[in-house]
DNA sequence: ATAAAAAATGCTGCATACAGAATACAAAAG
DNA sequence: CTTTTGTATTCTGTATGCAGCATTTTTTAT
């Protein structure tokens, strides 16, 4: 039987077996997105056996996807006993969000120093909408652009190597964040911090914007403290 | 023929096919160190067929190991063309530079805080081996300790994604630095910001121990920005 | 002789096959 | 009834085989 959830690999809709994306790759995404949504919880072993007929995949490419994600740290290679998704206690969290939040700091000081200025009246833009999203309560939307805003601050900083720990942090965390829906008064405080963080970066005032990200992050954490 | 690159993967030493490893494990800290060592140079193919029979191994647990190190930067994945050992700019450099600057920072307030006074005595203990083996001028010895001290305030941070982070752009920085041989008057100077260094953290002086890191990582900032 | 086309070679990507380790199960002993 | 030991099964780890793409070389036409 075809199982539904098999991988979809067309970077083209459709016709033919016109393939640019390698089948490890396509799994690499696949795995992390079963993970970030749950569909593998944490603690849980990766099958290869099972996990390659339900991708409709051999155990080969699945492999490979799998020892890239353990570097990426969403997995644990156990020797001789296969792969299980990593599990984060409260201290592991902890831990990234420090790192999230000093990474965030020094990406609002670039940023306001390297931006150019239509990069700064894209955030806006962006920013606009999302409030756009926030009033009709849109909390699914708002949640995407909230975090393309603080993507998208990373990128004006124009550090290769920023973007790439500060994405990592973001995807591992997403799993955690995912889970934490927060109340109406303390969204309405985020929402306000993100007015300011626009502000702080319109003036190019670094210490400022540097200062609220912080600030910002520093909230999501005692948010988060609670539920882990 | 028994090539003598062959890898050696023999935890406890010597007799019997007893192996806890596994092999593409011992291929990832392989390679790693061939692409370290220059071995492999920037820009050059993994050839995966002569690789694996120089290596003497299949192309499987290679092609896994190439795809951990894939992860971690220090290769590049060329669809259907292999891969690729990553070649850093100047502005690459300039970028994990900078991320590493602050990353060290913060590991200098975090260690003051929660390093406890053993560790520190630790510390000093390994800053004093090193003066020595500046004094011996044994660059070698003194390279390896001043790496292991960097590691260590890292560690006494007791964050581990600080201490994951930083360990992975040390170790894409190491092909650099291993280069990077400086004059006597600046590994001078390199000693005395160390011996600086030390005496902050005795003092668990977090600003202190911060600013000197930021310095001393800004000065060999400048050592390479002449020689990429 | 040069350029374009076609064939040939080599390599990657994926699947399958096989060997050894780990786990689960069952039977027997205490 | 619990514990232990032997066996069977399942899964991981590695090797090999085959198909398709990339590149290079050869052939052919202008």
């Amino acid at each position: 039987m075809d199982d539904a959830s098999s991988v979809d690999r067309r970077p083209e809709s459709g016709h033919g077996p016109i393939r640019r994306t390698a089948l490890h790759d396509t799994l690499v995404n696949h795995l992390r997105d079963m993970i970030i949504e749950g569909i593998l919880e944490p603690g849980s072993r990766l099958h290869e056996g099972q996990l390659g007929e339900q991708l409709g995949v051999s155990r080969t490419p699945l492999r490979e996807a799998i020892k890239f994600l353990a570097s990426e740290g969403l997995v644990e290679l156990v020797p001789s006993r296969g792969a299980v998704v990593k599990r984060f206690g409260a201290k592991d969290v902890q831990d990234m969000l420090i790192v999230l939040r000093n990474l965030e700091e020094l990406a609002g000081k670039l940023a306001c120093r390297l931006a150019s200025d239509d990069e700064i009246i894209q955030m806006r833009a962006l920013h606009d909408e999302m409030i756009d999203r926030y009033r009709a309560a849109d909390r699914l939307q708002y949640y995407k652009l909230n975090q393309e805003i603080h993507t998208g601050i990373v990128r004006l900083a124009k550090n290769a190597t920023l973007s790439e720990m500060h994405q990592m942090l973001q995807t591992r965390l997403k799993r955690i964040r995912f889970i934490g829906h927060e109340g109406a008064e303390k969204w309405a405080a985020a929402v306000a911090e993100h007015e300011e963080m626009v502000k702080a970066l319109e003036a190019r005032d670094e210490d400022r914007l540097s200062e609220v990200l912080g600030r910002h992050l520093g909230n999501a954490w005692e948010r988060v403290r609670s539920a882990v």
